[in-house]
DNA sequence: GAGTGTTTCAAACGTTCGTTTCAATCGATT
DNA sequence: AATCGATTGAAACGAACGTTTGAAACACTC
């Protein structure tokens, strides 16, 4: 039934890569069926026409980059369960590395110039993460309205897309050696110390002191 | 000779509308000609073919916005130059309306999905704001390292980033209507009241307090 | 107002794309 | 080995695209 190597594996495979690379709309057919080995009747024989196509590829790369749909926070108390949720969001959104390297390109791809598939995204795959940062928030600010929750929230999670979505940029800005230096941890407790002290949870952020000093 | 309402002013008017919208590859010649009211054989004959007037559009976009590099920022407290570049930065690049609307949104497609022309790009649009925003950073943090200042000024473009990059995501998480409440005056008082209070240099941010109350 | 270079126009061209077709082939079941 | 649904293959289709064409319309000079 399943065999991995079936040609409809093989097309999803080919097709993350050609739609990471070129987006929808400059995306081939032609080369995906070849790059998958495959005859350029397949996509149309087992996805139905391109745009399906594209929505199993989207979707399947939010199923290999979301496992867990949330973090396992339990009952912390609210600062440490918003610095859970941000070391959570690093390591599935932002540094997070994809089998084949497309998963992720492809997203925010997607994100930035949506298609008709963004609708079934934004509903089975952002919505859950977003609530459950607006409800550690809330749990933060009770007496902050929901527009104030809304751009508290964005600001913690413009913070963490920033290093997915001006990569190259940055490395231009700063040196690739300099943007390489900021690893996964390093990046998580500056988000999290920047978040917290503007929350008044926490010390002031860039002052640098040691903790043990 | 130069008729400001000549047809290939109104061709680069329509195709930069266009690029905006649709990038290079899905925009339609047809579309650009229909809306510049000129014949489908304008572009040709003004431009040569599509790629051509494409690069005349995004040197007019970076024309068009390069007009102030920088914001007047004089000799203002710290804090208030910080808060003076977070408004500058907003009304430039976030919900700055370019006349026609299609320059920033132009760039920003360019920004993201990066072609060679990106290092011209950072040299001459980017980097100036950005170190101008790193040389406030640094006489906020005198102390802090080249690292910790790069991510300081990350978490503030971040933030404003965020209303720009995930515009369509957004509309789709909160709903359209509750978007549209996020005007330009109330992002920038949040975003700069968020970062200062990351700071340590003004109150924590979300308490709603009014401050005549 | 004839002459000349520039710009516009309707129509069509050649290509490429996504899609369809239908016969050939495979694979499991009997 | 025969059967039959599932899959693959070579070829072609119709539509849409960027581009070209050649004549008409225009603007300007003398």
């Amino acid at each position: 039934m399943s065999n991995p190597d079936a040609t409809k594996d093989r097309l999803i495979e080919a097709a993350g890569r050609e739609f990471a690379e070129k987006g929808f709309e400059a995306a081939r057919i032609r080369t995906i069926c070849e790059r998958a080995g495959a005859n350029l009747a397949a996509v149309n024989y087992h996805f139905g026409d391109k745009e399906q196509l594209y929505r199993v590829v989207l979707l399947e790369a939010y199923r290999r980059r979301s496992t867990t749909v949330t973090p396992e926070l339990g009952d912390l108390p609210p600062a440490e369960k918003l610095r859970g949720f941000i070391r959570f969001f690093f390591e599935q959104v932002v540094v997070g590395e994809d089998e084949g390297g497309w998963q992720t390109p492809l997203i925010m791809r997607e994100l930035f110039h949506p298609t008709a598939a963004l609708d079934e995204v934004v509903g089975r795959w952002i919505r859950p993460r977003f609530e459950l940062l607006r409800s550690i928030m809330r749990e933060i600010r009770p007496g902050a309205d929901e527009r104030r929750l809304t751009v508290l929230c964005f600001s913690v999670v413009g913070q963490c897309l920033m290093y997915r979505m001006t990569r190259q940029v940055s490395g231009r800005l700063i040196g690739p050696e300099n943007l390489a230096s900021l690893d996964a941890e390093y990046l998580v407790d500056h988000v999290a110390t920047f978040t917290l002290a503007a929350l008044g949870l926490g010390p002031a952020a860039g002052l640098d002191e040691t903790p043990e000093g």
